[in-house]
DNA sequence: CCTCCACCGGAAAGCCGGGTCA
DNA sequence: TGACCCGGCTTTCCGGTGGAGG
């Protein structure tokens, strides 16, 4: 049977169609189709949603033409062949570091595409696990970049930095090596690794400048002097947005991603003030307006309003914390079980020694082994960065010195979060 | 003012499961 | 196949310490 032939091809593809439609419509659940069928006539608030998401990158970034303009003086003399000074760019969460970047990065390739420059931009995140978070990792995912694939393990690390520099020295152009969330892999892998990199310079045609993006500007303090001096040839500091900065972003996308009168008065007003509380957050911000428009998308407003917005920020908060626990292992649910069981005296707050008690009394229980003092005091710490405990160091004078633990996780969550450990730790 | 508790937290080393290579 | 490598988790070892109580 062909179906292209024209008109009568077209009629029976048509024919067919409506006749699997009745089939359907007949098998079909009539509650599942009328769902559908709503789905699809259903209005949403929403246009676009594309332009709220995080790897969205608008045409115009505003407020930040000033650390556009630096970076591009900074990198214009790779466009004559030269080697750009490595820069370090420091900002908080949300104040457009990696936006801006990728944007100025991007132009300059598109121009030295046009006229024929030899010249690559690589970006690496160094956050992502399992992709480049160690040294070996991250001269296996550069060289990856330039074309030359490297086992995730087993080589010696000096083979690896040998099979980059080759790599390298095949394509002789210059090479610029932005590594988003730096921080991060100087704090797992040590300086040494950027020490390399920046030296790699010395033994290969191809010359290299690193762009390092990081949220913590006491980084860098902390960094062998010679790897800071080489690595922060160039600083550019992307200061927090303010309410009014955030409220002109959030309209910019906005406008992209909403149905006309989809706003209600003041939701942006109010979306901005609640990211510019902490610390000008634009990211969190978009997000909070997004959450806002499901949740009134859910509840069939055609029109997104205040109140949506507080119930996206406990949404947002809830999520967060759930998603963490359930994707804990085994031994931190325990560790934690222990901490929200036990009852805190009267300033409400634990010891570590008593949580370690529990802890190990459980362990028996469940047939688990038990982690030594040290590795619970170390998982204890990472809940305190996660934001589910609260933990600081004080002193107990003669009776000692202590981790004060306490609880930040709201309490109408805790129930539900008892159940999903009690169900993976089998009590 | 000194002591001494009960834990903190850095460093190093061991073990395990993943892998390469000749 | 065995020698060797890596990362992640854990243990071992141990020096460090704020401040209540003597």
């Amino acid at each position: 049977m062909t179906i292209s032939t024209g008109n009568q091809g077209v009629c029976i593809v048509n024919q067919i169609f409506i006749y699997l439609h009745f089939v359907w419509k007949f098998k079909m659940e009539k509650g599942l189709e009328l769902f559908f069928e709503g789905f699809l006539k259903k209005e949403s608030v929403f246009f676009d949603k594309k332009a709220l998401q995080v790897s969205y990158t608008p045409e115009i970034i505003h407020h930040r033409e000033e650390q556009i303009k630096q970076i591009a003086n900074i990198l214009a003399p790779s466009l004559k062949g030269d080697r750009p000074s490595n820069v370090f760019v420091y900002g908080k969460t949300g104040t457009g570091k990696t936006l801006t970047t990728k944007h100025t990065t991007q132009r300059l390739m598109e121009i030295a595409k046009r006229e024929n420059i030899p010249l690559g931009v690589v970006y690496l995140n160094c956050k992502l696990k399992r992709s480049s978070d160690t040294e070996y990792r991250l001269i296996a995912q550069l060289a990856a970049e330039l074309g030359k694939n490297i086992p995730s393990t087993g080589l010696p690390t000096e083979e690896v930095y040998k099979a980059f520099v080759k790599a390298l020295n095949k394509n002789k152009q210059n090479y610029i090596i932005i590594l988003d969330e730096i921080d991060q892999l100087v704090h797992k892998a040590g300086d040494n690794v950027i020490y390399n990199l920046t030296r790699l310079n010395e033994e290969s045609e191809s010359q290299i400048s690193i762009i390092g993006i990081s949220n913590d500007i006491m980084f860098i303090d902390n960094l062998d002097p010679r790897v800071k001096s080489s690595l922060s040839e160039e600083e550019i500091v992307f200061p927090p947005y303010n309410a009014l900065q955030i409220q002109s972003i959030l309209k910019q996308r906005a406008e992209i991603a909403f149905n006309k009168e989809a706003l209600s008065q003041g939701v942006i007003e109010k979306c901005a003030a609640y990211a510019a509380r902490d610390h000008g957050d634009a990211r969190r911000a978009l997000e909070l307006l997004r959450v806002a428009g499901e949740i009134s998308d859910r509840k069939n407003s055609k029109i997104i309003l205040i109140d949506h917005i507080d119930e996206a920020e406990e949404k947002i908060d809830r999520d967060r914390i759930l998603d963490i626990v359930t994707t804990q292992p085994k031994q931190y649910h325990i560790i934690l079980f222990s901490i929200l069981s036990l009852k805190p005296n009267r300033n409400n707050v634990l010891f570590t020694g008593e949580v370690y008690e529990l802890y190990k009394t459980l362990c028996n229980k469940t047939n688990t082994s038990t982690l030594t003092q040290r590795r619970v005091s170390d998982i204890i710490s990472e809940f305190d960065m996660l934001g589910m405990i609260n933990a600081k160091v004080i002193s107990k004078g003669r009776y000692g010195r202590t981790r004060e633990i306490s609880v930040e996780i709201p309490e109408a969550m805790l129930p539900q979060i008892k159940k999903i450990i009690e169900e993976s730790i089998k009590l």
